[in-house]
RNA sequence: GGGGACGUCGUCUAGCUGGUUUAAGACCCCUGACUGUCGAUCAGGUGACCGAGGGUUCGAAUCCCUUCGUCCCCG
């Protein structure tokens, strides 16, 4: 099990390697779609995999609140109880724990909380979540960390920061499989944390790296600015992951920057508000322009979707709550960032990243603009 | 034929011992948002002049009369 480093873009900080795992290789960049509850909600495996997809995202919070650790060491592991055997990488949780659960309550020790399902109680120790992790028999491990809120004072981040580094060896000490674990870098908006956080955790030695704390409530400059500033801390041979993040320009930032993985709800929850992801923009499937719209969300989309169905349709789904309609759009989001990261791949290995990058967000974001308020851009200069 | 109840945004209702209602809420509808996921949620917005007409009053969705409509009960 390693990490192959390919290539390296020219231009940029983008990077084309290869990951393996106890369940196969995974070509990096990738993105990882959030199964949360072990299902990428409303997809089924073979969508999963018809869309390109390599390696999901599951959650040991909630796995071990239900249908909790026994369940699934009996079921065999995770892989045989969901039926995905490919890569899986579990989140250890601790964003859960600060962002769902109540009552929390840190120690050195571990983190106590509240079920939000029952308010039943519990007291998580970084070596439990190791352990959960291990029944659970992801192939990636994510340590327990404490994400702070943003905005979030640097007495507070730096105090996280101490406990999450902690956390951090004490997990790699707990670790008894061939399992890979990656280290969590935080240090929320301060650079200085950052770099202090990533060396920490890089002297521990972990499989990967991982940039947490990001994409909690800051503008999208702040988040490139974090993310931009830490690659550059983090080991160059070690697979880079960028937690959380993003939309579809977000992405191709942080690739340029030299992150390898990402997940984010932003394509499945986004598909199951009515909005679909496409070259020019989001479209927001819902809206009333759409009601006789027979083109299929993108005409040049080789999805399931695209191909069977139109857009009024689809909308018409949606106004009725009809669950099929979540479920089109989830299949094509899916495959619309599959496919991007997929060409994001191409573009690095044929030395046109940057290229590849500025054209892209030209037309997103053009279209989107123009799109939403129906002319040009380049008509806001009049206004000065 | 006799008696009773009710008619308020697209829908369901609140208000109806008259002024604090430029008529409130929910759902629907219309826009946004959504970044280590509740099919969730959140934020805005459009929408009724109170069945119609007349009267009382400084002032009526609120009181009175007429009328139209719906429903119920008794024959």
């Amino acid at each position: 099990m390693s990490f192959v480093l390919i290539k390296k873009d020219p231009k940029t900080k983008a990077r084309l390697g290869m990951l393996s795992t106890a369940h196969g290789d995974i070509e990096t960049p990738t993105f990882m779609p959030v199964g949360t509850q072990a299902t990428v909600k409303t997809l089924s495996n073979q969508d999963l995999i018809d869309s390109g997809i390599q390696v999901i995202l599951s959650n040991t919070y909630h796995l071990y609140l239900r249908p909790g650790e026994d369940i699934i060491k009996r079921a065999g592991g995770l892989h045989k109880f969901c039926g995905w055997d490919k890569p899986i990488l579990t989140d250890s949780g601790g964003f859960q724990v600060f962002s769902l659960a109540t009552l929390m309550k840190v120690s050195d020790k571990g983190v106590g909380f509240s079920s939000h399902l029952d308010g039943s109680k519990h007291f998580l120790t970084p070596e439990d979540v190791i352990r959960l992790q291990s029944s659970l028999g992801s192939d990636i491990m994510m340590p327990l960390d404490e994400c702070v809120e943003y905005p979030c004072t640097k007495d507070r981040a730096a105090e996280a920061l101490k406990l999450t580094t902690g956390w951090a060896k004490r997990s790699k000490d707990a670790v008894k499989s061939k399992q890979l674990l990656f280290g969590i870098i935080q240090g929320s908006t301060y650079m200085d944390l950052r770099k202090e956080a990533a060396e920490r955790i890089r002297e521990i030695g972990f499989d990967g790296y991982a940039i947490g704390g990001v994409s909690v409530g800051e503008c999208e400059e702040l988040i490139y600015e974090i993310v931009d500033n830490t690659t550059n801390y983090m080991p160059a041979d070690k697979p880079r992951y960028l937690m959380g993040v993003g939309t579809p320009p977000d992405f191709l930032e942080a690739v340029s920057m030299g992150v390898d993985m990402f997940d984010c709800v932003v394509p499945t929850r986004n598909a199951r508000s009515g909005t679909a992801f496409t070259k020019e923009g989001k479209l927001p499937l819902r809206n009333r322009g759409f009601c006789d719209d027979f083109k299929p969300i993108d005409p040049e989309c080789g999805c399931y979707t695209c191909k069977s169905h139109n857009r009024a349709y689809i909308r018409h789904l949606f106004n009725t709550d009809e669950i099929l309609g979540l479920r089109l759009v989830s299949l094509h989001n899916i495959y619309f960032y599959a496919k991007l990261i997929q060409v994001s791949r191409e573009a690095i290995r044929e030395n046109r990243f940057s290229e590849f990058k500025k054209e892209f967000l030209q037309k997103y974001c053009f279209t989107t603009i123009r799109r939403r308020y129906n002319h040009s851009p380049l008509a806001f200069s009049d206004w000065s």
